[in-house]
RNA sequence: GGAGAAGUACCCAAGUGGUUAAGGGGCUCCCCUGCUAAGGGAGUAGAUCGUGAAGAACGGUGCGAGGGUUCAAGUCCCUCCUUCUCCGCCA
């Protein structure tokens, strides 16, 4: 959530800036409940400071035995209006804290402001569209005749939307992941390994929930939810910590299913790998200072790239507008990779800076050796990379004419095989 | 799953209804001292919210979380979470 306080000060700033994004949100209302919430503070912890006070009087006179009955009877009054008070404050908090979460964060100064995604800027390109001597086919024809992805039988122990990988595909999905971790860990992450489902804190505490509760996959009979991305157990981490200054910066990286409802997508990309219930992924997350969190962003994303770079699939990075910018993001790269069977590139990484907007709703703090009091840090993250759409791209680029399918030099060593055949 | 115990600051820990949440370790500063160790003194309940120009001052909240009882709750009651011990089951 954006800071309270500063939408309050920069009420026209914040609006204006707000309204670069698509969508129209209610700026005004966050203010107006803010004023009724302070007008109830200062009337309740006025009370409450009086009560205070005569509790110690009414302590004092019961110690000297003396009669305390007219101030208990005062106090008795004073305490129903505190309760009447308290439950009208926690009523208009709620509301503002709603009213506050709807609220997405300001985009940076450099996002381009845009109507939709044909208004992205390229930023670079690595490679260029593979191009085939033959009429190239879609990855799960090439898995499904390799005999190394199953859809029916997912189909039939689940359901749509559910891949059952075999044999050499199976390697080759795990041989990903490795390659991954191995290299992120390489460049100065910290891998983790957390649980695949966490509470309903955590799903808040990034940003999930409320919102986007139809996206996700409850566990009944519980308060368990399965993760859609491991952004929500490994930045949860340091929910509610204040670090010191000098653990800072904090770069961890970490490999999780990921499990989305992908209500709403009913018919896209039915087919393959690219949208599954369930899919792997790797994902990179950082805790810094606020200043440098720019710097950090570009380096997450070389750092995303070079996966593609050393598995030699061309790609292009592209900077999301205003209008497709994601809603707790202040700026968004994405990676996208060629994926022959569309003709077209396929988001493949998104790596954003969120400032403080997490850190504000995850309350995770840092003490400056200054000496100064607790600032929210700022976090970001990004894919490196998503494991499927990675062994689709595989599958699809490096396709020969006979069906086969060239392992990229880098995994061989770990698949044991050239070639997948 | 069953039975029991516990959760107070960076750590250990006292505190079973009444003005100010003991004490120790550690840490910070100071004194003493060839150096170090030891010793002496002072500080140290984090945070957060409100009034406010203010990081001043004053006030509210805060003893695992959330409710309740009471004029008043760390203390009494209820629900939940976590940890530990024992039993059962189990990859």
């Amino acid at each position: 959530m954006i800071d309270l306080k500063f939408l309050c000060d920069n009420l026209d700033y914040v609006k204006e800036a707000i309204n670069r994004r698509s969508g129209s949100y209610d700026v005004d209302a966050v203010y107006g409940l803010n004023q009724r919430r302070k007008s109830i503070i200062v009337e309740v912890e006025e009370l409450k400071a009086r009560r205070n006070s005569v509790s110690a009087d009414i302590a004092r006179l019961k110690k000297e035995k003396k009669d305390a009955d007219a101030l208990i009877v005062e106090m008795r009054e004073a305490g129903e209006r505190i309760k009447a008070l308290d439950a009208e404050l926690s009523q208009v908090e709620q509301e503002l804290n709603s009213a506050l979460l709807s609220i997405p964060n300001i985009p940076h100064g450099s996002v381009p402001k845009g109507k939709s995604d044909a208004d992205n800027v390229q930023i670079r390109y690595f490679g260029e569209p593979t191009g085939f001597s033959f009429e190239p086919k879609p990855h799960w024809e090439i898995g499904e005749k390799l005999g190394i992805l199953d859809s029916a039988s997912a189909a039939k122990i689940a359901g749509a939307r559910f891949t059952v990988y075999r044999g050499l595909g199976a390697a080759l999905e795990r041989a990903v992941v490795n390659f991954m971790l191995d290299t992120h860990t390489l460049h100065g992450y910290t891998e983790v390994f957390t649980p695949f489902m966490v509470n309903r804190e955590s799903m808040i505490g990034t940003g999930q929930l409320p919102k986007f509760e139809e996206d996700m996959f409850a566990v009944r009979g519980t308060n368990y939810y399965l993760i859609p991305t491991a952004e929500v157990p490994v930045t949860n981490l340091l929910r509610g910590e204040i670090l010191d200054e000098s653990e800072l910066p904090i770069y961890y990286c970490a490999y999780s299913a990921c499990f989305r409802a992908e209500a709403g997508s009913a018919g896209r990309d039915t087919r393959g790998l690219i949208r599954q219930h369930q899919f792997n992924k790797v994902e990179l997350v950082k805790f810094c200072k606020p200043e440098g969190s720019y710097e950090e962003l570009e380096k997450m994303m070389r750092d995303a790239e070079r996966i593609l770079q050393l598995l030699s699939l061309p790609y292009r990075v592209s900077l999301l507008c205003t209008s497709d910018l994601g809603f707790s993001s202040a700026k968004t790269y994405d990676i996208e990779v060629w994926m022959p069977s569309y003709g077209k590139y396929v988001e493949i990484s998104s790596c954003s800076n969120f400032e403080s907007y997490q850190a504000r709703r995850a309350n995770i703090k840092y003490r400056p050796a200054s000496g100064e009091k607790p600032q929210f840090v700022h976090t970001l993250n990004g894919s490196g990379l998503a494991v499927g759409r990675t062994v689709a791209a595989i599958l699809e680029n490096f396709q020969n004419a006979d069906g086969t399918v060239t392992v990229p030099e880098v995994l061989r060593k770990n698949i044991g095989a050239d070639v997948i055949k």
